[in-house]
DNA sequence: CAAAAACATTTTAGGCTTAAAATAATATCC
DNA sequence: GGATATTATTTTAAGCCTAAAATGTTTTTG
């Protein structure tokens, strides 16, 4: 039994333990956690488009390349950002016409395209960067250093149960259950 | 002086308290919650097509909707859901001719428009918030109740030191600093 | 080795999303 | 009371995003 202590306020005339199936704290955390999301990407995005004339899609693409010595292909791109890949072609399309992306077939295997940052490109993105960086500091600037580090470890778990989750549904999907 | 023991693992080379400018910890946060953020929603947009076959947009629309019994104008949905007007009124569009949203103007202030759930647009959302609530209980299952309480607790934190940030930054270009 | 399967990417069709301009209605101010 | 400002919404133009089908390439398999 769940002890009210623990409990997040939810209702002043009900109490958790009097509710079996329910899950209201978690929908609730989902909420604020989807609350915070959007307002740090709307601000990212909004300066984005002030400072740089840039978008936040764009900037992300662009993030990934950075990281990358050799290049990266549409499909890795696509999966470390959690998009389509068919998104990916077209951002890349409007990234290449600017110069700032190249993309060029794998000479061992022509179904690959490999993308990599222009030097122009990882000049403007670095600048991006270095900003950005700036940015989320300031927006998380009301919590203390061990705050950050119990939210960074609290959505590592979070991310775990997350893929556990997911990894189930897909295995009763593939196996026809449900 | 930032003590390493509260400091988030980095970089085996660097220790935080050498590197004076650093923001390195914000910024891994705020990944790890657009992970998490983006893993819900596309698992959530999923199930939504597959089971309702809707989406989230019209979805959350319908959500703001049911809480109101008098019914919200367009500026209070979006408002609300964090998007443009413009956007409110395509997906009310959408809602509207399959018969689940109705739309009249204010009597008193024809510049209003007043948005309600239909009783068919009521019964499909309900039956949606109910498999809604469990999979996102579902998702969450890997949280004890204290973490779900504690992160909880946190994400509000964020969400003050977000709203001072961008007002705090609002008020600026107001003033015309920067 | 040729047919079939698997793979990487692009295309397509449609919905979401935004910022900015346009429209329409109400409120304010001489 | 009529010009002006404000407010609420819609329209427009452009980009983002997805799922599913199509295209072109490589690998597997009989």
């Amino acid at each position: 039994m769940e002890t009210p202590s623990t409990s997040l306020i939810l209702d002043r005339e009900t109490k958790a333990s009097e509710r079996p199936g329910d899950h209201k704290d978690e929908l609730r955390l989902w909420l604020r956690m989807l609350t915070c999301s959007t307002l740090i990407e709307t601000e990212i995005r909004n300066r984005l488009r002030e400072e740089f004339k840039t978008t936040l899609p764009r900037f992300d693409l662009m993030a990934q390349l950075d990281k990358s010595v050799v290049g990266m292909t549409v499909g890795e791109v696509s999966q470390r950002l959690m998009v389509s890949n068919g998104n990916v072609t077209a951002v890349v399309a409007g990234l290449v016409t600017d110069g700032l992306v190249d993309k060029r077939s794998a000479p061992q295997d022509r179904r690959v395209q490999i993308l990599t940052l222009t030097a122009p490109g990882r000049k403007a993105f670095r600048a991006m960067a270095e900003r950005h960086e700036d940015w989320i500091a300031e927006l998380f600037a009301g919590l203390d250093q061990p705050a950050i580090a119990q939210l960074f470890r609290l959505l590592g778990e979070t991310k775990t149960s997350l893929h556990r989750a997911i990894a189930e549904r897909i295995g009763e999907a593939a196996r026809g259950d449900a």
